[in-house]
This record gives structure tokens, sequence and C-alpha cells, in this order.
DNA sequence: CATAATACCTTGACTGTCATAGTAGTATGT
DNA sequence: ACATACTACTATGACAGTCAAGGTATTATG
């Protein structure tokens, strides 16, 4: 058996992080991989190869479009943008997360 | 992209439920299953077969041991026992669990 | 001028879950 | 007597999300 990971407990959480970042406004990959890395505080880690699959799985889902940033120097940025049924993707997957907590913790309680 | 399953939510806590329940005493197979899919009102599924190899997993780490029961009649039984490291590791999926929802409720709601 | 940082991407391995299938005994209704 | 449902366990193969490892290219820094 495994050390558990990280991995293992945000396992299918990923698209909803990134989706609650994108309904804040457009970002770029590299960027948002950072944000997300200073917000866990080093408690959790979540590689880059992970997000960018999710980007992918996201996009050829409807829920994200991409866009190439029209930077005259620094390297070339992928921007990143919310679509409509992202924003329901995204509502509805903070529901199962809620559903989630009340039922596991129900589990586990007693 | 597929709709998403109680699977992509529950991932990574099975063993952790087992352990909630081999906890309280010895139990079974077929009756842990049906113990769990009772409390979950109907809400998420949780097959068999997982449970099954979480039942393979968790013995093969030395979390619980199994004995067969000496029904004399009715289907033969195998019980599983949690081990002392079993509850230990059962403390600590709890304490990561806690963790999670800290700081994915954290990462989502802002 | 080497090194680090920014920024993107691909591939293959690993793991947990589940669909599917199977074995075998017991209980129930007609 | 016979079919059906239930109890109880198990194996196999497919699938999806994560990550290790590696890559390309540009810009900034000492």
């Amino acid at each position: 058996m495994e050390v558990r990971t990280s991995a293992d407990l945000f396992r299918g959480h990923t698209d909803t992080v990134v989706l609650s970042i994108l309904v804040k406004g457009d970002n770029y990959g590299y960027e948002i991989h950072r944000d997300i890395i200073e917000r866990l505080h080093g408690k959790y880690e979540l590689k880059e190869a992970t997000l960018y699959s999710s980007y992918k799985r996201l996009e050829a889902g409807g829920y994200i479009t991409s866009y190439w940033g029209d930077e005259t120097l620094g390297s070339r940025r992928k921007y990143y943008s919310i679509t409509e049924s992202g924003v329901e993707l995204l509502r509805q997957n903070k529901n199962d997360w809620k559903q989630t907590q009340l039922v596991l913790n129900k589990l586990l309680e007693d």
C-alpha cells in the first residue's frame, strides 16, 4: 500500500479548482499553476502536467476556450476563458463537493 | 468529458470508510457493502468490486486481517478484522480528510 | 555566458473504480 | 418440483486522472 499522496485526495477536483479560478477572469496556464501552488501553502501539491491535462479536458468539453496573448516580449501565453457551460459545471461541481462532504462526514463520524 | 460519478468524489476514501466500519467490530465483505449502501441513501454508489479490491489492498498492507466464519448453514463468510496499524491509518486518513476539506473549501470559496 | 525563470507541451506508467462475469449455497413462491 | 431471488465470495480487463520524466523556446540575471 502506497503512502497517501495529495493526488488521492484532490482527484476529481482539479477541474473544479481550475474553473473556480477562471470564473474570476481569464488566465494562462503557468500562472494558474503558480496561483494554486501558492494558495496550497505547501500542504498539497498539484503538478503542472496534471493541470495541462485538465485544461485539455475542459476545452475538449467546451467548458473553457483558449486564445494566444499578444505579448510583445516574454514567452507567449495561452489564455483560458470560462464558457457558460463552464460556469454551470462549476456550480454543479461545487454542489457535488458539498454533498460529498456531508455524506462522507456522516459515514466517518460514528 | 464524462458525467461526474460518485467514483470521482469518493476516490481514495474507500479504504477509510472500510476501516471506519471495522474499527467498530469485525465484519464480513457482503455485510460491509450492504451497510455502506444503506447509509448512502441512494445518493452515491459504491460497487462490490470496488470494496473487494479495497479489502485486498488493506490486507496486503497489513491494515486488516481475515478469517473464515464457522457458519454451519448459509454461505461461508470471510470476516475482516482491523489491526493496530489499521487503526493508525484510519486516524491518519481522517485527519487528511479534514485537511482536504479545509484546503479545498478555501480554494473554492473566493 | 552560463544559469534560472518563464511558458508551453507530450508520453508512458501507475492506481482506484467498475462493468462484467463467474461459482456455489439457501430461501421463497407457485 | 422448479424457477427465481438472495446471500457471499472472487477474477479480469477497461478506463480515467495524476504524475514522473522529458522536451522546446524565450527572456532575465549575475
